[in-house]
DNA sequence: TTCTTTTTGAGACGATTTATCAATTTCAAT
DNA sequence: ATTGAAATTGATAAATCGTCTCAAAAAGAA
């Protein structure tokens, strides 16, 4: 039925783990979060409220924090907003942000994070997921 | 009289700039935040009701954030608040964030920082500040 | 000192997220 | 399929954080 077969897999491992349910909103929300590479509770919200128009907001907000703690996103503040970032977009999670015109551009980079795991290992941390934005301003903006 | 007497030089000449006036509450809190690495407005203001109790919380959010403007100090969304981070503590604005215990470990590492540079570059931006967070758990949090 | 401009403090306000709670749904055990 | 305990939902109240408003006060040039 769903494309996202493999991180439902992940949602109902992580709901069997805690003795939670697994519900149509579960479900759609995260069929509709899968597709994006990040988004805000808000933009969900008005996303689905054609599929679904009883959808409330607070339930995005606590099903989007549920796949924060199974693993499949991740939370990110950003201005006034938190985005959640799909972690199944790989490679991905790494972002540049002009402050000007407020454009992100995704990237990756693995020497950093080899780099990343050699800062932590020297500190003693064991690193679960890291962060990294550079803010400044892009080609179009600097003019 | 202040023993910052570099950086009260830098927001003195901002101030003219703009035609801003040189307060006692300006000068009182610009003290008290390069005594710091980070802090947030709140634990400012908690910090300075001892000196002057009529302080107020706006009073600190616009100095702080004038403070952003003339470059002495950076504004970062950590959780749900906004960690002011102090500019002068250069080398000192990355961290390692425990997961379990919440422990904070400031870290520098200039390859790092010259390959988010090359990034930059490859995609036509000019950094202005970055972010990184790692997040795991400590030597101590992970027995 | 005088006068104009900026700043301050207090609280109202706005935006975002979480908490509350009765009604509904899930799902394991009949 | 039915039941019943436990979790979830939707609506909205409440909390949190930061900014705005505005009258009173302070700064600083003349």
């Amino acid at each position: 039925m769903s494309k996202h077969t493999k991180e439902m897999e992940v949602l109902k491992e992580h709901l069997g783990k805690y003795q939670l349910k697994f519900t149509r909103q579960r479900e759609l929300i995260l069929d509709a979060f899968l597709k994006q590479e990040h988004i805000t509770a808000e933009e969900m919200y008005h996303q689905l409220a054609r599929k679904d128009p009883h959808l409330g907001l607070a339930t995005i907000y606590r099903t989007l924090n549920l796949f924060c703690e199974a693993g499949l996103a991740q939370a990110r503040h950003f201005g006034t907003q938190t985005q959640y970032d799909n972690v199944s977009h790989k490679g991905h999670h790494d972002h540049l942000i002009c402050t000007s015109c407020e454009k992100i551009v995704e990237f990756e980079n693995c020497e950093i994070e080899k780099l990343q795991e050699e800062v932590a290992t020297r500190n003693g941390f064991t690193i679960q997921t890291h962060r990294l934005e550079l803010y400044g301003l892009c080609s179009r903006c600097r003019h």
